[in-house]
DNA sequence: TCTGGGGTCCTAGGACCC
DNA sequence: TCTGGGGTCCTAGGACCC
């Protein structure tokens, strides 16, 4: 087979992996990482290692309930400037490499577009670059699109390569639930489900225009699209520009002092306003930098976890942290309630 | 399972304007 | 004056992903 193919790399157990590169000791133990690595902290997991995994751990589980899942786990802080420099390098590998094109999806995943007479033997090829290069272990999908491409890493893992395209379609995917398919979480399964449609082929069947009265004009044919297999085809490597940077904390203890709730919005706000002047978070940066807000945004998680958000544009782009402060407190004056708090956040939007 | 933090995109209703 | 239609912006919320 000859012509243009999309690989997914994934990195295996990313964070985790790297915890392990630089505490060769861990290797094969229960890794979890995430929040500041205090299982009696609210925090939840961010990557359990595969040991750990074996034990029931998974991605977004409280750390407290990964201790009680297995008591001998060994829970890291998450290091988030470890973990983007890493994945810099791994990014750097993978444009070196020859006559591919990048398009980076997050710090351990990206796309690459290529043109191959043997897929499989330069997926291989991929997985052993990265490896020589930085230690790290990955899986490969391949498909003739990206949607394809995603799903099939997720048959690949850990370690392997597998080919997802128009031909093994429909035997791979057909009878799975519609929840297998990228872009389909848990809400949307179920609202398909209520309307007959549970797996990928009775997605596949259904028609566009009854599901777009149903579910929307845009998502309604793209659920259709889904069912199908069919998505974008190239490879875009344009650097991506953020349209948004905020930041959020959950307390350990519930805030009830809403002179303490708006200190810390305003401090939530200076520091975004920090940040997008400077260009961005961590090591790297991200691009824009600089750009100035017109929106703002202030997320409020209510006890016990009734999350409710207000958002005003701001009088002119500004990057000026007592502007930016100052309208975030305008904003959170809006908020009806002044019950106690959990999580405060303050996003810029550009 | 008492539930993080960083994002993106879509939808729908109302305001406002011509 | 009892009432159209289109376009765009603003805002809140939902859903999803890593």
């Amino acid at each position: 087979m000859s012509g243009r193919w999309v690989l997914h790399v994934d990195l295996d157990e990313f964070l985790a992996a790297v915890e392990v590169l630089r505490h060769p000791e861990l290797a094969g133990r229960p890794v979890v990482v995430g929040g500041r690595g205090d299982p009696t902290e609210r925090a939840v997991v961010a990557t359990a290692s595969y040991a750990a995994r074996e034990h029931g751990i998974r991605s977004g589980m409280p750390l407290r309930t990964a201790a009680k899942r297995c008591p001998d786990v060994v829970f890291l802080p998450a290091d988030n400037p470890a973990y983007e420099a890493v994945s810099a390098q791994v990014m750097d590998v993978l444009r070196g490499l020859d006559g591919v094109v990048v398009e980076v999806m997050g710090w351990d995943e990206a796309f690459l577009g290529v043109q191959t007479d043997d897929v499989a033997a330069f997926a291989r090829h991929v997985q052993e670059a990265v490896h020589a290069a930085t230690g790290l272990r990955s899986t490969v999908g391949i498909g003739d699109n990206l949607l394809r491409a995603k799903i099939a890493t997720g048959f690949g893992k850990p370690r392997g390569v597998f080919v997802l395209t128009a031909q093994n379609w429909m035997e791979v995917m057909g009878h799975r639930p519609t929840r297998a398919l990228w872009g389909i979480g848990v809400r949307t399964e179920r609202t398909l489900a209520e309307r007959g449609l549970r797996t990928v082929a009775d997605l596949a069947a259904a028609d566009p225009a009854a599901l777009a009265a149903d579910l929307g004009p845009a998502m309604g044919p793209h659920f259709v699209q889904l069912g199908r297999g069919i998505g974008r085809e190239h490879v875009d490597p344009t650097p991506w520009v953020p349209r948004s940077h905020g930041r959020e904390t959950t307390f350990q203890t519930d805030l009830g002092d809403w002179d303490a709730v708006r200190g810390e919005v305003a401090a939530l706000a200076r520091r975004v306003a920090g940040e997008i002047a400077a260009g961005g978070t961590g090591a790297g940066g991200i691009s824009g930098a600089g750009r100035p807000a017109r929106r703002v945004g202030v997320t409020v998680r209510f006890v016990p976890f009734t999350t409710r958000t207000r958002s005003a544009t701001l009088p002119g782009p500004t990057t000026d942290p007592d502007a930016l402060a100052a309208a975030a407190l305008e904003v959170l004056e809006r908020f009806p309630s002044r019950r106690a708090v959990r999580l405060l956040g303050v996003r810029a939007e550009f």
